[in-house]
DNA sequence: TAATAAGTCTATTTATCAGATAGGTTAAGT
DNA sequence: ACTTAACCTATCTGATAAATAGACTTATTA
């Protein structure tokens, strides 16, 4: 299941990207139109600025801005920061790879092997799909 | 991330299409060769049971068996049975599908449009993979 | 028919985490 | 100074995953 900090991101990204470039937004005015809770939102923007997807401005007139072109914007880089690891395995994860303990040898796990499978086309998906291709 | 359970559940099904068709193997057996907790293994099976995969017998000689060919076992099968639904949100579910409150117009909604795409390549795995193909 | 070997069922516990909520702090404009 | 809006920390709640325990049922076999 996507979590609804997630989903909620994501929304607000693509609001995000429907704005001219660098004119900040309230989180008010996204909370208000995406119907999302306004501190559930302000954490979320929150975490999306510290990984660098938004910049930010206090007091009057501020809000938050994209920092990049959405085009430029990749699904990749949002679901991990707001969902986690691609892989729904830590032992096919690309970037946070662990072993598991209960599994004496990965190449003969059907776990593995189903999952790298897995793992790959939605990276691919999301490889492939930037911001930009979310705006309807 | 998959949930134990059905990572359990799949080794076990890959485990028992190894064996003869209907040949019972006890929760013990499976239990000691995956490394998977005996109690929480039972529960796995009884699960896997009540949903028509496997079939079971008690006493002496008893355990549980596959009731088809493991070619005949689809993924979409197995991963509905241990871990719900195949997409990630509600609102792009073909077999449980539920609208979303905070969405006015999924036509819309940038969220459903990426998640139709991972559901729809994701489903195509499960759908081509059967339970044979994960035997290495 | 008693003993044993298996699965079946119910309940409880524990831990974790998502999601929500509250309240105070800091920085930027006017 | 005052106001506005982001920033930060802490806490609570409920749901769910995972583990655990113990008693019940059915089948075999000696």
């Amino acid at each position: 299941m996507l979590s609804k900090k997630t989903k909620y991101g994501i929304k607000a990204l693509t609001f995000l990207a429907k704005q001219e470039l660098n004119v900040p937004v309230q989180i008010a005015t996204i909370s208000q139109s995406e119907n999302i809770s306004l501190k559930f939102l302000e954490s979320i923007l929150l975490t999306l600025r510290k990984s660098g997807l938004l910049g930010s401005k206090k007091g009057k007139g501020g809000g938050y801005y994209l920092l990049k072109n959405p085009k430029e914007i990749k699904m990749t880089t949002v679901m991990r920061v707001l969902e986690g690891p691609i892989a729904m395995v830590p032992c096919v994860s690309l970037n946070y790879y662990e072993r598991c303990d209960d599994c004496p040898d990965e190449a003969e796990c059907s776990v593995h092997h189903l999952m790298i499978q897995v793992r790959d086309s939605n990276l691919k998906i999301y490889g492939e799909t930037s911001l930009a291709d979310l705006i309807i």
